[in-house]
DNA sequence: CAATATACCTCGCCTGTCAAGGTATATTTT
DNA sequence: AAAATATACCTTGACAGGCGAGGTATATTG
């Protein structure tokens, strides 16, 4: 990944989020939608795409079912709760402030 | 502070050095300045921001001396190296790239 | 049959943030 | 005169998120 994650940090649930607001995916898809949409330049690492999964399930963020695929490796679909739509919208909002502010703060 | 810290985080050291670029100055004044152009939405932690000073002199991208202050409690003064003012360039084009991948990622 | 792609997962380290605590001086309020 | 507030610095230890390294299993391609 060429960008430090430390930038990324803060976005990974909402960026998950974002990409279950269409229609529900799973973590793999996740992954390779958000590297194709930046060309590689970003990249969720297995493992901090899968504690965040943990974490977006414990918050009630996400629901989580497993695919009836009766080819190819199992998937474990996620999709979207209320609250995740909420909390989305929230994080959407407090991105957009911030980056004003940070943006005001390097000359 | 009403922007979650994780969306500041890899931007406490730029932020820093943004504010050595026109003039020293000290910790205190950088956290006065930060909080005065954010409306005191933003403010670098106590903690969080002495950490940042020992890791940018440690990397050397500012060097540190005390103030002469004949009345009042002492300063602390940092000055970017010119090695502080590159790595300030190269964080701010990481920045731009980062935001404008996160915005392409969230709908 | 080996390699690659798909697809999931866990453990434990590392790093940055920050709550909580501390020191010392100067000014303002009670 | 004492207390409170502002200025100004600092350290320790806990915590959380990212991720390197390792693992499992199935399907396809060379």
């Amino acid at each position: 990944m060429s960008i430090a994650s430390d930038l990324l940090r803060g976005n990974t649930d909402t960026i998950i989020l974002a990409s279950l607001t269409g229609h529900d995916s799973y973590g793999y898809l996740i992954n390779k939608e958000i590297m194709a949409k930046t060309d590689s330049q970003m990249e969720l690492k297995d493992a901090t795409l899968y504690s965040a999964f943990r974490r977006l399930e414990k918050d009630g963020l996400v629901n989580t079912y497993w695919g009836d695929e009766e080819v190819g490796a199992r998937r474990r679909y996620y999709s979207i709760t209320d609250k995740g739509r909420e909390v989305y919208e929230q994080n959407k909002a407090e991105w957009q402030k911030a980056k004003q502010m940070i943006d005001s703060l390097l000359v």
